[in-house]
Parts: structure tokens; C-alpha cells; sequence
DNA sequence: ATATAAATTTTACGCGCGTAAAATATTTCT
DNA sequence: AGAAATATTTTACGCGCGTAAAATTTATAT
């Protein structure tokens, strides 16, 4: 409840009876002051319903508390979960993240990178778009600001890189769709905008020779983040060209196994390892929306947790100013079974 | 290409040649300056690579160009979606938005609005939580800075409402099912997050009397933000006690019309309007994945532009002093038709 | 209890920009 | 060209807080 108007620190420190650099280091860091003064803020800023400007005291601040949340496409459920679970961990440890997309373009990514910029913030946590990505602008940022790639590692940029070990992803799934049936091929977009998409074909290529099958990739085209659709278009074109050697389709990642699920709707496929079931399709990622598809996709899921709290400790750790030599840590997935494959 | 280093206001206007006061009005509306004079900071900027301190720029000023964002669930590609448009309307219009969600709960909503008082913004386009959220924190924020309403209304809170027509949205769909085959149930949560699902039911209601028909609500139960999980649990349960009193069943909303498709699914039931169908079912929304739902989903589509459009404009105009007697519009939705119904 | 370390207060200055008022320059109009 | 209107510059102050250094108080250790 408060009585009486505070307005600035100043008018704060006084009614409270401490001093206003003390306020302003216990703002800081509430650790950094004595128990006993710490609690008599406390108690001042519940009286007073008392903040600090936050423009002023970023201000002169050589280091705020700001933390930037980057990702590609908000509206990918999937990194809208990896975001929100990020956003929770700054917030826990001090921290007032900002979120931002790029929504897929290039140019959003520079603009929003620009503007984090002027935000000063402690540190980022960037997951770029990946190929299209300004190489250049990307790493003068990391130059300048603590910052740590996940998901989709672009070079040895940043601080660290976390994010899913993707080689074992694909050969994991691969295993498992050889071991209860034929061998899969392999679909994916010609022109994958993510570099792990990459990763993946090639670890299947190498998982399959290791089983002693033959691989066989079909990429679609298609351009952009409407994987859904491009999975679908480009399932009917494989479909009915008959370009897949098996009955099994191993996508690249969930949202174009979705978009593949439809096509096969579509065209009166049934998909999945039932009896009269013509054709089985898995995907990657755990993509929130994978267990309600018809059927329900069998995938091979992100640890989301792991990897955001590999990530927020590391980023953490930096900004604390524990030094260490870039790395890159790579979570194994865990594999989903449905009714897919 | 920059060759000195410009490290604030002073220097730049000094060095471009022009009175710090006018480069100040300049950032604060480029057209507040001679044409000539905005020539010559323009290229003056492009030369050093300038741009005045956000920290510094706000602090004084009574009013930002920052305008808060904030939408119940980032993760739900719909709010993602809408978020996405009013984002670039902003940017257009030369404000600078923060995007913020809820993530479902109360508490962090009211945190969300507490933080963003802090950012002192121009302006503020909020989706509520809803039900949920604290009506004295709502209305208190609503007082103190311009708020939009937008996609559910609460109360009459803020400078305006802007959203979708719940009521034609039910109308209109209901018709359609009742004009190509069995007359639907409603399918809905026994308590939903949302007030738009109170009109709606009671739109079906009215509508299945108008039409001649007997309405039958099927509500179930289930808390929180889940509704796909909701919408399949509850549709097992509701299919295997019967309750659907008819094969054609009109879901509150396009999350619980793809959980109820996956309990379909899992149940063995076709769900169409094809031959050998046994069950028709529709949702609301025009969900982002509802085109890829096996079968694609027939439901009634938000015009996301156009109710983004609306919305914006009328902050915009709210901003710029433009007073007007709070209101509500309503836009009609657009009907989908796809192979469900 | 006394020395020592740690926390706090005082004092004082600066950050980068907003903004108001008055003086001056520029443009526009007749 | 001269007057009126508009834009710009000068001048000057303030915003709310960061932060450094020295002085003082308080806590900790022996």
C-alpha cells in the first residue's frame, strides 16, 4: 500500500533511511548488500511499490540484465516452446529476456540482431535461420555481444553451441525403422533452410550403409518455412511417381512429415506399422503438434529441457565471466513410437 | 562507411552540421524537419552509422514509440500468427513492439503488464487471457496506458475491442452443417479459458433453434490451455459413452477439433463427408494447421489480416490523440471447406 | 578488546538525450 | 521586395540513475 508518492531513487533511498547508491548496488544485485539492509529495501519497495527506471539505469550501465531470445519463426510451435522455456530460465536467474523472431527472413534476422544491439544486452541466446543467415553481420555480433547459437550451429560463432546431436537423431530412428521393417528412404527439401537438415541426410546415408541397405533420398523443392506445405506438394510428386523404393519414408524433420501425412491422406494411403496399413512415415524433432497428427507420428524428440538448460547455464556462466573455449554440446533425442512407423 | 567514431548526439549533429535539438526532432518524427535538413541527417546517418541511445531517448520522454504486444500463448501458431502481422504493422508505422505472452497464466500475465508499464509505452494490443485473467490488474493497466482489446474481449476495458464475430462465426458454420447433412452436436470444455466459447455455444444454440433443430452441447472436462489433449481425451470418452447424438460434431475451436480427430483416429472412426465416413467433424478458427489435419479441417477462419489491420490502426489512431468513444468490432469469418464435413 | 575487513554513507560528477524559451535564419506569400 | 509564417539554432536545464573515491560505520576474527 502506498501512502505517500515515491518518484525516483532518491525520494526511495530517503524514505527508506538508506542511502541511494546502496539502493542502487542492492538493484544490482540484491547479495551484494548486508541481510539486514537488504531486508529493509524490501520491505521500503512493498510500502512503496517502488521501481526503478529501467531507461535510467540502463543508461550508464556498461552491462544491463537484458537478455535477447532470437529464433527463426515464432510461429514454428516448436521454437516457441524451446523460447518459452528459456524465457522462464532468465527470468528465474535475474535476467528480463526479450523475445524476437525473425519470421523466416534474412533481413528481419539483421534488423533484429541491429536492434539488440542497442538494447546492450548481457548476453543472447541466437538460433539463426541457418544458410540464409548473414554470415558476416552474425559473427561481428557475437564479437560484440556474449552470445550462445542453439539449435542450428552456423560456424564456430558465439560462446558455446547447444543444441540436439543430430547425427544421432537420424541414425537412431534409422535403427529403429530398419529393425521392424523395410529400410527407410529418406525425404527431405532440396534446399534445406536449417544446416542440421544436412546432418541428418548425411547421417542417414551413413547409418544405412553401416545396416547394409540401400539409401535413397528424395528431396523436394520448395523454398521458405511452409514445410507443411512443401511436404505436401512434394509427397504428391513423390507419390505419384513412385519415387519411394520402400514403404517407409523417414522425414527430415516433423513439419514436413505432417505435410506428408496429408498427401498420403489425400491420395487414400493408409500410414502406419497396422495390418492394412500401406505405408509407414517418421519424422524428427518432437514437434509439439506430432502426437495429434492421424496417426500420430513416430519421431525421434528434442530433450527441449536439457537443451535449454545446457543453454541458459552456459550463457550464464559467460556472462559471469567463466571463460571457457568454444564447444559445442550436442543432446541425444529421445525416440517417440506411434502409430506412425 | 564509418570513418570517426560517433558516440552520441552531440557529435553526430556536430558533425553532420546541424543543432543537436533538431537531430533530437528528427529521431523523434522525420517529418518534423525541412526536407533539405532530412536529407542531410539521412545521409549523415548512413555515413556514421548513427543511432541515438534508446536508454537515453526514452527516459525523458513522457511518451516511447514502444508498443507491448501481448498475446495468452506464443506456442499456439493462431496467436503466433496474429502476433506476427500486428508486429509489422508496428514496425511500418514506425513504433518499435515487444512481444509478450502469457503463457497461459495469470500470474505471468499480470507480471507481463507490470513490466511493460515500465517500458512506458506509446501504446499497448493485448489479448487477454481471458476468464483467467485479473480483471482489477486489467482494468487498472487499461486506465493508465492506451490499450487495444483484441481477439477476446473481457470488458469493456481500454479504447476499444477489436476481434472476429463469434456469433456469425457459429451461425455460419452451423448452417453449413445443417445444409449438408445431420444437424451438429457442440463439442466444447466444460470451462473454457476463453469468453469467445460462451458465444459461441450460445450462437449454436440460437442457431439450432432457428434452424428447427435440437441442439446438443457436449462439454468435457479439462483445465488450462491444452485443448488438443483436452479435445481427444474428452472425445474418447464422449464416443465411447455415446454421447454424440448425431454424426456431425461442431467444435467449440479448431485445438479441440484436431484432438477430437486424433481420438478418431484411434478409435478407427473415418471422419468425413466422403463415402464410408461415419462422422463429420468441423472446427472454429481457422487454425494455421488446420489445412494439414488427416482429414484437413472444414472450419470458419479469423480474417487474420483484416482483424490485424483493424486492430492496429485503431491504437495508432488512439496514439495520435484521435479520440473516440470506446467500441467493438466484429469481423466476420470466412468458411473453409475442406474434406472433415 | 582491538585490529582488520567489509559494508555503507557522503560527496560529486557524468551519461545521452528531452525539452523549453528566445534568438535567428529560412521559406512562403502577396 | 517586404512581411508573415515556419524552421532551425542557441542556450540552458533537468531526467533518474551509474559509479568512483574518500570517510565513516558495522561486522568479523584473533
Amino acid at each position: 500500500m502506498a501512502q505517500p508518492k515515491i518518484k525516483n531513487m532518491e525520494e526511495f533511498a530517503a524514505a527508506s533511511g538508506i542511502s541511494r547508491p546502496t539502493v542502487s548496488k542492492y538493484f544490482h544485485d540484491p547479495d551484494s548488500v548486508r541481510p539486514s539492509t537488504r531486508q529493509r529495501i524490501e520491505i521500503a519497495i512493498e510500502k512503496y511499490d517502488y521501481r526503478p527506471n529501467i531507461f535510467a539505469m540502463n543508461q550508464n550501465r556498461k552491462l544491463t540484465k537484458n537478455i535477447g531470445i532470437v529464433v527463426p519463426l515464432i510461429s514454428d510451435p516448436y521454437f516457441a516452446e524451446i523460447a518459452r522455456s528459456l524465457e522462464s530460465r532468465c527470468i528465474d536467474a535475474g535476467y528480463r529476456p526479450s523475445l524476437f523472431s525473425a519470421h523466416g527472413s534474412a533481413a528481419l534476422e539483421v534488423e533484429v540482431l541491429e536492434h539488440l544491439r542497442s538494447l546492450k544486452p548481457a548476453g543472447v541466446l541466437l538460433a539463426p535461420l541457418g544458410r540464409a543467415s548473414d554470415r558476416k553481420v552474425l559473427e561481428k555480433f557475437c564479437d560484440d555481444i556474449p552470445t550462445l547459437i542453439f539449435d542450428s550451429n552456423v560456424e564456430e560463432f558465439g560462446i558455446a553451441f547447444v543444441g540436439s546431436d543430430n547425427a544421432q537423431f537420424t541414425t537412431h530412428i534409422t535403427d529403429y525403422l530398419c529393425r521392424t521393417g523395410e529400410p527407410p528412404c529418406f525425404f527431405e527439401m532440396k534446399t534445406p533452410a536449417n544446416p542440421n537438415a544436412h546432418r541428418r541426410r548425411q547421417s542417414y546415408l551413413t547409418a544405412m550403409e553401416g545396416f547394409g541397405h540401400a539409401p535413397q533420398v528424395i528431396s523436394v523443392a520448395g523454398e521458405g518455412w511452409g514445410f507443411e506445405e512443401i511436404g505436401r506438394v512434394g509427397g504428391h510428386e513423390a507419390l505419384s511417381e513412385g519415387r519411394f523404393s520402400t514403404n517407409t519414408i523417414l522425414c527430415s524433420n516433423d513439419r514436413l512429415a505432417i505435410g506428408l501425412l496429408t498427401a498420403c491422406y489425400e491420395r487414400g494411403l493408409r500410414v502406419g506399422h497396422a495390418e492394412g496399413c500401406s505405408i509407414r512415415v517418421a519424422g524428427q524433432d518432437g514437434h509439439p503438434h506430432s502426437r495429434y497428427t492421424c496417426p500420430p507420428l513416430t519421431t525421434i524428440s528434442h530433450k527441449y529441457d536439457a537443451v535449454s538448460k545446457s543453454a541458459a547455464e552456459a550463457l550464464f556462466a559467460a556472462i559471469d565471466g567463466h571463460v571457457s573455449p568454444w564447444k559445442s554440446t550436442r543432446l541425444e533425442g529421445t525416440l517417440i513410437l506411434r502409430d506412425s512407423a
